[in-house]
DNA sequence: GTGGTCTAGACCACA
DNA sequence: GTGGTCTAGACCACC
């Protein structure tokens, strides 16, 4: 449990990317509840074998989000889902994310109809691990 | 119909990169069919205000990627998707941008049933588009 | 048997070096005999439906090369191997070559014995042709 | 050791061409063991007195190829073979450069037996170091 | 330090 | 006319 997180060094998306991206599926995924404490930036860098920069620019990036909120001397914790902000903007980002997941699918072949099918597959995965935590 | 590609180029995704993407877009959409020329590197580039180097390395990958062909001396043309060969690997990667595009939504504060919504909504623009060519 | 050359629009390789190479290995095979005629610039051209400057190109380069000779107002003919000329850089680039296609095969995980297997059963083909023709 | 690129400016094959070639080579030849660090972009490029572009470019083939991965930061280090995936269309494309290999042999007037002995001698030179390393 | 991106502009090969 | 290659040099992101 306490190492979660993946890192492909071979890979074009940064490695701060890759955490940052990581813990945000773990919080939507309910696996990080609020008030959660994340690993401390040293131990965690150890533990992944990078740079503790790295690390403390992927916390730096969740906290800009709104995702946590980092006491000094006590350490980084998920946010209240509440207090995050957002932006019409991202609401864009999302549907272009999408255009572009749609593009890529129908260029391998795939139907419209497999499309939804994979597209919900995969939202089940996340909505299941939160029914279960809700238990 | 001359010029339907949109550079933002304050954006954190390079031009090129841009570029493949909505060319890919427009190829799924049916809006480029097969066999259809693309524009001349030199003529999009200056219709964008870029350098045509960066215009060239987005058509070098689309070639690469196997979504047109380039006749040195006659131009760049949309291949036939009959021919594009694609690895499992490519459905692995498909995966993880929809279960990426998914974290996003939630973490945005949409539902499932949203989500749902939201996806059918962008796949029909590309499938109506697609249907009125076949009439 | 009036059209023997395939050409591939949608390839890295030249037009015309196309059609050199594969002038070159019809020789090579036997398929064409020493003093034959070439067809026309123009006729060809017309039923491979290309320029007329790239198959005279092609010509070009093969006479440069020694393979064929264009006599004025007759036409373009094989000839006799005693009169063409290589140099020593000739074997530097055949051997070059080899490395480059050996290198490409073991990247393949083709095996040292299989290489040699799979080089030895395309050099069988050119030999039979050859054999054929000689009965 | 620190140089054993070799470029013909001369030559009508390009110099990023050149240099993925002969870093492909090193690798099938064991010169070059899994996990090593390709000298950095600039580093090369100074010792060869050309271009950064144009190293970059080569080592972005080679990625792409899956020869090598890159690390942004660290630098680029040849890849486990086991990783690299082939198409059959691969297999093709060698078949057809053993023929051209060939017909460019027979036509210097070398014998089938002289095609053999020289294929064989050529991969020796590839098998021989790669079985010094084992050792 | 590493590689990635982009520009400006030149030259060449191809059709 | 088309795209392909290369140079010179700048700026940025990553680690």
């Amino acid at each position: 449990m306490a190492l979660w997180i993946q890192i492909s060094s071979g890979s074009p998306e940064p490695i701060y990317s890759q955490i940052v991206e990581q813990i945000r599926q773990a919080i939507a995924k309910g696996e990080l509840g609020i008030g959660e404490k994340l690993p401390a930036v040293r131990k965690l860098a150890s533990e992944l074998i990078i740079n503790p920069n790295t690390v403390a620019k992927a916390y730096t990036i969740l906290e800009q989000t709104g995702f946590v909120i980092t006491k000094t001397g006590s350490g980084t914790f998920i946010t209240d889902p509440k207090l995050r902000h957002h932006d019409a903007i991202d609401m864009n980002a999302l549907a272009e994310r999408i255009d572009s997941v749609i593009a890529r699918g129908l260029s391998l072949g795939i139907s419209g109809e497999e499309m939804i099918s994979l597209f919900n597959n995969r939202l089940n995965a996340f909505v299941k691990n939160n029914d279960g935590d809700k238990k």
